[in-house]
DNA sequence: ATCGCCGCAGTCCAGTGAGG
DNA sequence: CCTCACTGGACTGCGGCGAT
């Protein structure tokens, strides 16, 4: 879960905690920590007539193993075979070290199509703007130490197009992202034979590099719920009618995360002069109207990721006994 | 020997303010 | 608006020291 918000001194602290059952680091700035491992579940407490020392409650060890464990291990496994630092004064965040990990595992693709530092930061730390890689030398030292280059170009590329896959054996389904969100998880997906591929701002042209045997199998499409990402999945579709396949469209599990059209660094607007924004009708379900019609009427919109993609592939449209 | 505590050095980054 | 340079603060890791 990300919306802990931990930095990796606090993960090595919870760490610590596990191992030692106590820590000297300083990690009460961090709210969850503060409020729900210290306040509402007593798993950490300071050593009594102590207030710089902390100290694991019992239950600390099953709360840690279940929800941090495996997830430490992955970071610090990580971190040691690209010979990055493991010391807690880097301030990584959890989602600066997925990211990394994302970075690795496509590491081929991005040398080849380097872009500047800026284009770099706002694809790949997707969220965070265009300079939050070079405000944070740390941060950009290890991309670079990852990709091996000295440093990023003047220019993009002409034509930029970076071409991401999680691929697996034995893929049972094919979901093309819009966002690369999914992709920086990826053994979930792997783990339920699940590819993935980044489709990106635009870019229907992926489609000619899938297979024809994997564009048979359920291709599915995940994206932003406004007017842009729905386009998109419009084009798409028409795309693969022409070659006589087809897409479905995963539809978000819950209406919660909705956020208004004109929130932060997002530009895609709804056209209220169209009937349906002025998408193909016949591309959608009647469940997925009905959604739009909503999120229209609201002038609102749902971000991909707040969409737990293995959850709804699932439960929505894989029968669990494929 | 081991523990707790202190101070120092190194690292990183947010904030600030000058000057395009 | 943006960019650059600088500073101060927060933090960790480590070595030393004294108490137990």
């Amino acid at each position: 879960m990300s919306n802990r918000k931990l930095t990796w001194r606090h993960l090595k602290a919870l760490h610590q905690l596990y191992i030692d059952k106590r820590t000297e680091a300083k990690i009460t700035d961090n709210a969850y920590i503060k409020n729900v491992l210290i306040g509402q579940k007593k798993l950490i407490k300071y050593k009594s007539g102590n207030v710089k020392i902390l100290e694991a409650n019992t239950g600390f060890t099953a709360f840690y193993e279940q929800h941090f464990g495996t997830d430490y291990l992955r970071y610090e496994t990580f971190l040691r075979e690209q010979n990055l630092e493991t010391d807690a004064r880097r301030r990584y965040t959890e989602d600066d070290i997925q990211t990394l990990m994302f970075i690795a595992g496509q590491k081929e693709e991005l040398v080849q199509n380097l872009s500047t530092i800026r284009t770099f930061s706002s694809e790949i730390f997707k969220g965070q703007g265009s300079k939050y890689l070079e405000n944070k030398q740390g941060l950009k030292d290890a991309v670079c130490k990852i990709l091996g280059i000295a440093d990023f170009p003047e220019k993009d590329p002409k034509n930029l197009q970076w071409r991401f896959v999680v691929d697996c054996l034995n893929p049972r389904a094919v979901v093309l992202c819009e966002n690369i969100a999914h992709l920086k998880n990826p053994w979930k997906a792997r783990e339920q034979n699940i590819e993935l591929w980044y489709v990106g701002g635009n870019n229907i042209g992926i489609i000619d590099y899938i297979s024809p045997e994997k564009l048979s199998k359920p291709l599915y499409y995940s994206c932003d719920w406004d007017y842009h990402g729905l386009s998109i999945y419009s084009r798409i579709k028409e795309k693969l009618r022409l070659k006589s396949f087809d897409i479905g469209l995963l539809l978000p599990d819950t209406y919660e995360t909705a956020l208004p059209v004109n929130s932060p660094y997002h530009k895609s607007e709804w056209n209220f002069n169209e009937e349906l924004s002025g998408l193909n009708r016949t591309h959608f379900s009647k469940e997925a109207l009905q959604l739009i019609n909503k999120l229209i009427n609201e002038n609102k919109w749902i971000e991909e990721e707040s969409l737990d993609l293995i959850t709804v592939m699932t439960i929505q449209y894989i029968p669990k006994n494929v």
